[in-house]
RNA sequence: GGGCCGGUAGAUCAGGGGUAGAUCGCUACCUUGGCAUGGUAGAGGCCUCGGGUUCAAUUCCCGACCGGUCCA
């Protein structure tokens, strides 16, 4: 890229009161008053400010409203922060920047700012750098960024980047900044399809604000930033970012951005873990600056962390090993002071911990801190140190009006992960037995932390312990990460026919009041019409597809089954094709009922949403809606299964909600004054474009809504919540039914009690407890049963003994048993054949029980007409080469099915019930001739 | 949203097309002055549910339900 196309060295401010240099270590250009040699920044400049702050001493709270306060003066106009999980986005999950509160409506210039120019503290949430937040001393999981924006169009110019950096010389030496120490560092800046020229503010080698200039968007030609081409744009927008935390750091000159931020925290935590007698020694303060000087100089990561501790090691004169050993207990306090912070903020703006999405950031966040509390083999609650927090935080309110939800999830999460670990820590030591003495393969370990959720170091410790050898690959989560590779999704494939098609202009959204139309033809397909504009929904964003009938120039009327969307077009499907042609003209109508019940849900949804949140708590956001006819599903984000209790209380005051008979207020907003009157959760069901937006207001529940509702709550009907689940983690799912449909499924209910308290000849009220004894009354005949059948096959082999028949023809024909005795060897064996009345299992205890006086057992039998037969041969003549599966498997088929088994017992039967004793005659034959056959053998 | 695991006694889990198991807990008895413990016996299972394959399914296949976990 051009450097001489992107330079500011045009604004006056700049070159009148700085000179443009070029940093002798990186090469890049910079603007400062002094004659120094480098840009100031990391690498290229060490830190100056540790322990010489670079600015007036000020608390958090203190600066952040020097700073608002500063701009206000200056024109701008205050904004509240937005919440950090980004509602009004598709495209991210968490607030990174503060221009993320503007985008992308604002910035593409769809919809106005809210003030113009503007000023925000904007809390931020940064997860990519998680790994090193503790370790680099700088590195924070969440932060404040204070920003001003001007937001300039082609007909309103409010200021550009002369007054910004002006504005921003001017506040730094408010606060107390040497005018000689600060530099402005040119870089090149490009996000979210945007970019433009950005100026680095640094003081004391620290990186305190970025300037940026946006003005380019992405486009096929222009000129080239990393990576991506971008050209000129209409709009011109400041974007400023003031990192909060860096300030107060530089202000204060603490060792680390964290005893700066939040010292309340960093002390309580010390006093917790024991660690102050350590920090109180003078040698192990000046080892703790020192490591943070040096991290400071370089971008670390998980590679080149042991880089950085030989560097510190080597120039305090210590060994690797005993640095580790005194900074990494104080690293992970660090890592808890922040991620605890970070969850405030998460889980105060209404994150609920999932597997999903941005809930499962918060999870991830949880479960690390959890981590690091237990390498400390600290025994302070998650909890508390919440708490803790959220004492400190009181410069946000809403944060101690959530206390009490955000305190639930969190004991909700702990306790959740602890199951999770100690379910794995048993399952890796019974797998690590396996592998005892030998090594512990990595797939093992990936499949432990991929299924189970252990971690590697856990799965480490566990089986090194029990004597199995674990290797820990460093690219260990890259690894992962392989075996998750992506499945592509099948592209929807459009029909020629239909793609050719013009795009079906939406009636819709133009007349939502009417149900009839006239349209003309302009495609026929084998079961469907396309026209070219319809009044017919196809389905989507929650609402189902319209049915109705459309009229042919004949005066046929032809049912729509139902319009669905395929590419541009809206097919119709109708039960006949025949009476149309493409041309003709047509009048459609839709489904009036239909229409109106969907309303009448859709209103239902509105109260339904309203009570689970007066029960749940503020937490609650709408994660889908899908209405119906018959039933309709409400999906919210709430951290625990809802209970039956629950439910109850929602559904009577979502009941009570709609005798009060509210009228449904729907109107349309300014889109900047509805979201300040009412907030973000406006956008429960998605954020709809444009500058004025549709406000559906039922009780407390305000939405931007596009959708038809009933006049008031009256008119809804009752509403029943037919049934919760749990579709995801965190995710649960109301269905329920209203109006006519709450009353169908009430009858239903009705039908089925009523049939099943018929069914058992009690009264419904008695069912309960009938069906309990049923059920108690069943279990015990089962017992008693097993029970006689025991005793019965116990008599029989009694039985055996005093009579049985001596073999004369071969012939089992009655009940008796037949003994048949054959030579073999030295030794008369007997095999003893026999069909008792008996289902298979007695079969298998009786012949098991035979097997002492007998060698070899054949049983008959039929059980709820299934013929079966069991061969049981003692297994010394087993091994002789009778084979009781072989014999079995020959003597089923004349039952007309098959068998098998082990050599000593086998199994077999069929259905030829009939067929018994045949059956059981051949099995008698065929080791009669197996047993001769061995004998001539010898 | 996608992937991967799992659902068997009160708890933790093994097993695996062919007679449902272990450990702990529970009950009773024995041992003791009493407890910890030890010994003996026993109770306790719609093997989550519904289909399919099979002579035979707790086991295999498909589907539902419930749960866990990983992926920004």
């Amino acid at each position: 890229m051009s450097n001489e196309q992107l330079s500011l060295g045009a604004l006056e401010y700049l070159s009148s009161n700085f000179q443009l240099r070029t940093c002798s270590s990186c090469g890049s250009r910079f603007w400062a008053r002094d004659e120094q040699n480098t840009c100031g920044d990391a690498p290229c400049a060490p830190y100056t400010f540790i322990g010489a702050p670079v600015l007036k001493k000020r608390e958090l709270n203190d600066l952040r409203e020097f700073y608002l306060s500063f701009f206000e003066r200056r024109g701008h106009v205050r904004v509240s922060p937005y919440p950090v999980i980004a509602r009004w986005r598709e495209d991210v999950l968490l607030v990174n920047a503060s221009i993320y509160d503007f985008q992308p409506l604002v910035t593409s210039g769809k919809v106005p700012p809210p003030a113009n120019p503007l000023t925000i503290s904007q809390p931020c949430v940064r997860l990519k750098d998680i790994d090193v937040v503790g370790k680099s001393g700088r590195h924070l999981t969440n932060f404040e960024m204070m920003a001003h924006h001007a937001f300039n169009y082609p007909d309103c110019h409010i200021y550009w980047s002369n007054e910004t950096v002006q504005y921003c010389d001017c506040l730094l030496h408010e606060l107390g900044a040497d005018p000689a120490a600060i530099t402005y560092k040119e870089t090149p800046w490009a996000g979210g399809g945007n970019a433009g020229l950005s100026l680095e503010v640094l003081v004391g080698g620290l990186e305190l604000a970025t300037l940026v200039f946006m003005d380019m968007e992405r486009s096929k030609t222009g000129i080239t930033i990393k990576g991506e081409r971008y050209e000129q744009m209409n709009n011109s927008i400041v974007d400023t970012g003031y990192g909060l935390e860096r300030m107060v750091w530089a202000a204060n000159g603490m060792p680390t951005i964290y005893d700066a931020v939040m010292p309340n925290i960093v002390n309580y935590l010390i006093e917790c873990t024991g660690l102050e007698h350590s920090l109180e020694d003078p040698h192990y303060s000046h080892i703790l600056a020192q490591n943070a000087r040096f991290a400071g100089m370089v971008d670390l990561n998980a590679s080149n962390l042991l880089d950085l501790r030989k560097r510190v090691a080597r120039s305090i004169g210590i060994d690797v090993d005993e640095l580790v050993r005194i900074v990494e207990p104080i690293e992970t306090l660090y890592t808890i002071a922040d991620h605890s912070r970070c969850l405030v903020f998460m889980l105060g703006d209404g994150i609920v911990p999932s597997n999903v999405k941005a809930g499962y950031l918060a999870r991830l966040v949880i479960r690390k801190v959890l981590r690091s509390l237990q390498s400390l083999s600290s025994a302070i609650p998650l909890e508390k140190i919440i708490v803790k927090q959220i004492e400190g935080l009181n410069a946000f309110p809403k944060y101690t009006e959530r206390a009490d939800t955000v305190i639930d999830i969190i004991r909700n999460e702990t306790e959740k992960y602890s199951s999770t670990i100690d379910k794995g820590r048993r399952r890796v030591s019974s797998l690590a037995q396996r592998y005892r003495g030998q090594s512990f393969p990595t797939a093992e370990v990936i499949k432990m932390y991929d299924s189970y959720g252990v971690p590697p170091e856990l799965v480490k410790d566990v089986a090194t312990e029990i004597g199995a050898r674990v290797e820990l690959p460093d690219d260990f989560y890259s690894l992962v990460a392989a075996t998750h590779e992506r499945v592509q999704e099948a592209e929807e494939v459009i029909p020629e026919a239909v793609q050719s098609l013009p795009v079906t202009r939406r009636l819709f959204y133009d007349e939502p009041e009417q149900v009839t139309f006239e349209a003309h033809i302009v495609g026929l397909l084998e079961d469907g019409i396309i026209l070219d504009k319809t009044l017919f929904y196809p389905g989507g964003g929650g609402q189902p597809e319209d049915t109705g009938y459309v009229t042919a120039q004949s005066g046929e009327k032809v049912r729509v089954r139902l319009a669905r969307l395929q590419g541009h077009a809206i097919i119709h499907e109708v039960e006949d094709v025949a009476p149309f042609s493409v041309g003709d003209q047509v009048t459609g109508n839709i489904d009036v009922k239909r229409r109106q019940s969907l309303a009448r849900h859709h209103t239902a949804t509105h109260v339904l949403l309203a009570s689970i949140r007066d029960e749940l708590g503020g937490h609650i956001w709408q994660e889908g809606a899908q209405k119906g006819v018959k039933s309709s599903r409400l999906d919210v984000s709430h951290y625990k299964k809802v209970t039956d209790e629950e439910r109850k209380i929602i559904e009577l005051r979502a009941n009570e909600l709609i005798m009060d008979d509210i009228a449904v207020e729907q109107k349309w907003m300014d889109r900047n004054e509805a979201e300040q009157t009412y907030g973000f959760s406006l956008y429960q069901g998605g954020v709809p474009p444009g500058e004025i937006i549709r406000i559906v207001k039922v009780g407390s529940d305000v939405q931007a809504c596009a959708g038809t509702h009933m006049t008031s709550t009256g008119k809804v009907g009752p509403l029943r919540i037919i049934k919760t689940e749990r579709i995801q983690d965190g995710v649960e799912r109301f269905e329920f039914a209203a109006g006519v449909a709450a009353v169908l499924y009430d009858q239903q209910r009705d039908a089925i009690l009523s049939e099943s308290s018929h069914v058992l000849r009690v009264p419904a009220e008695q069912l309960p407890f009938t069906a309990d004894r049923f059920f108690q009354e069943w279990k015990q005949r089962g017992k008693e049963n097993e029970e006689l059948k025991k005793k019965l096959t116990e008599a029989r082999l009694q039985a055996t003994k005093k009579s049985s028949a001596e073999a004369k023809d071969d012939e089992v024909k009655s009940s008796k048993p037949l003994v048949k005795e054959i030579k073999l060897g030295s030794e008369h064996i007997k095999i003893l054949s026999w069909i008792i009345d008996a289902d298979i299992k007695e079969l298998l205890h009786t012949s098991q029980g035979l097997l002492k006086e007998n060698a070899v057992a054949i049983l008959g039998g039929v059980s709820s007409g299934q013929a079966h037969i069991v061969i049981t041969v003692r297994s010394d003549i087993a091994k002789e080469g009778v084979d009781a599966a072989l014999i079995v498997k020959e003597a089923s088929k004349i039952l007309g099915g098959s068998g098998g088994g082990r050599l000593e017992r086998a199994q077999g039967g069929g259905p030829f019930a009939d067929k018994i004793s045949e059956a059981v005659h051949k099995a008698l034959r065929l080791v009669s001739d197996r047993l001769e056959e061995i004998e001539q053998r010898g």
